[in-house]
DNA sequence: TCTGGGGTCCTAGGACCC
DNA sequence: TCTGGGGTCCTAGGACCC
């Protein structure tokens, strides 16, 4: 039989990020409805949540439902600093951190038992450090497994704490709404309610090739092995983006093609750095578009050789958009984004550039093992040769 | 109810190769 | 010459998450 492992995952989530750090920096905020963002709305403090104000909901709706709410504007920087500031905090809490996003972790923390107590005492201790170091509010979930510990911090918000034991998970789980499963949106829902499926444990109930028929392979099977609470997945650290976009709005005025150009020159520009910054390249830039009706349409190249050089990739994201120009003059652009994929580190390729000029290739294979190790080689090898060939992904650094 | 700016993953078809 | 099976890569779209 199995024998269930103890509960040591947390899921440790900021509440209301952006709205608590502005409650945090301006005293007269707090207690009162805030809201971050103007045109839509892009966090909401528990005060203007009361009022139904919701994320993603339009600015306009949100002053309908909550007429006495503060709207502030987003301060990126401020938020990038508060998360650096808690994903120290985790770190400091366990070396096994997985960041999900600025405002999220799954730290692991078995292990440390003996010299930090048990899974609830280190949760508790990391939400007293958070609020008294960094002076916001964070909800953890602690389960044996990702899923729970995420769904048991998404029941506890906000500002709490809740464990999920062992010996108690079926009965946290199955009389959860379907929404509750990570992977389910709105359109996912709506098919299982077509089906009269409304809670975890209905969809428990279904043989699984059931939920495959309705959802496709994929879909069907994590959905499956969820809702039966199996989740093997260990947390995670030294996980890389795998890609990297920007994007902007343009309103519903029609825009002449020059100043069309000058918004994706922007935003090449603009990638491209962070790209750099990150030392990393990329080889797949994909235009996405949106259109007046809200439809949207996506248009992408995957270069020979990956390259984090500005004319590069804004020649490439042009000739998307110059393919895309009878959809475009049909249907009125309302927004333009760039995405590029296929990342790599550079570092891979600045070791490969030897093999190119055909020159020191022993000792370019000994810096290849003695930075990546053996599997990388082969691959740096063929790089230097065939351009098109994939770089090896290499561990990121922390992120958060 | 029409709205931002980031991301992740999956699917399906076609091209191409062995 | 035709047909088959299997694999990878690329492209486009869709669903979902914060």
């Amino acid at each position: 039989m199995f024998v269930p492992a103890a509960a040591t995952i947390l899921h440790a989530d900021l509440d209301a990020f952006y709205a608590s750090v502005e409650q945090r920096d301006d005293p007269a905020l707090r207690g009162r409805p805030v809201i971050v963002g103007g045109g839509v709305v892009l966090a909401a403090s528990y005060e203007a949540k009361a009022h139904g104000v919701r994320t993603a909901m339009s600015g306009g709706q949100a002053r309908r439902l909550c007429p006495g709410a503060v709207v502030v504007r987003p301060r990126m920087e401020a938020y990038a600093a508060a998360s650096k500031a808690v994903f120290a905090l985790f770190r400091a809490t366990t070396p096994l951190v997985e960041g999900l996003s600025i405002d999220e972790a799954f730290l692991d923390v078995d292990g440390l038992r003996r010299i930090a107590g048990t899974p609830a005492g280190i949760a508790a201790g990391l939400r007293r450090r958070v609020a008294e170091e960094v002076g916001l509010p964070i909800t953890v979930g602690v389960a044996r497994t990702k899923f729970l510990a995420k769904v048991a911090s998404g029941v506890a918000k906000p500002d709490g704490l809740l464990v999920v034991p062992p010996e108690g998970e079926l009965e946290f789980l199955r009389p959860l709404p379907v929404r509750r499963l990570w992977g389910v949106g709105p359109a996912t829902a709506a098919k299982l309610a077509a089906y009269g499926v409304a809670t975890v444990g209905e969809v428990a109930d279904m043989p699984e090739a059931t939920l495959v028929s309705m959802l496709g392979p994929g879909a069907g099977r994590h959905l499956h092995a969820l809702a039966r609470n199996r989740d093997p997945r260990p947390v995670r650290t030294g996980v890389r983006r795998r890609s990297m976009g920007a994007q902007r709005a343009l309103g519903r005025r029609q825009r002449r093609p020059d100043e069309l150009d000058a918004i994706l020159v922007g935003l090449l520009d603009r990638l491209a750095g962070r790209l750099r910054g990150a030392h990393r390249v990329c080889r797949t830039v994909t235009l996405r578009l949106r259109f007046g009706d809200y439809a949207r349409a996506s248009r992408s190249h995957t270069l020979p050789q990956a390259t984090a050089e500005t004319s590069v990739l804004l020649d490439a994201a042009r000739r998307l958009l110059g393919g895309a120009a009878p959809l475009v003059a049909e249907r009125g652009l309302t927004l333009i984004g760039v995405s590029l994929g296929s990342l790599h580190d550079d570092r891979i390729m600045q070791l490969a550039l030897p093999f190119e000029a055909g020159a020191a290739a022993d000792a370019a294979v000994d810096g290849v093992r003695g930075r990546f190790g053996s599997a990388a080689i082969t691959r740096a090898v063929l790089l230097g040769r065939d351009p098109g060939i994939a770089v090896p992904t290499l561990p990121d650094e922390p992120s958060g």
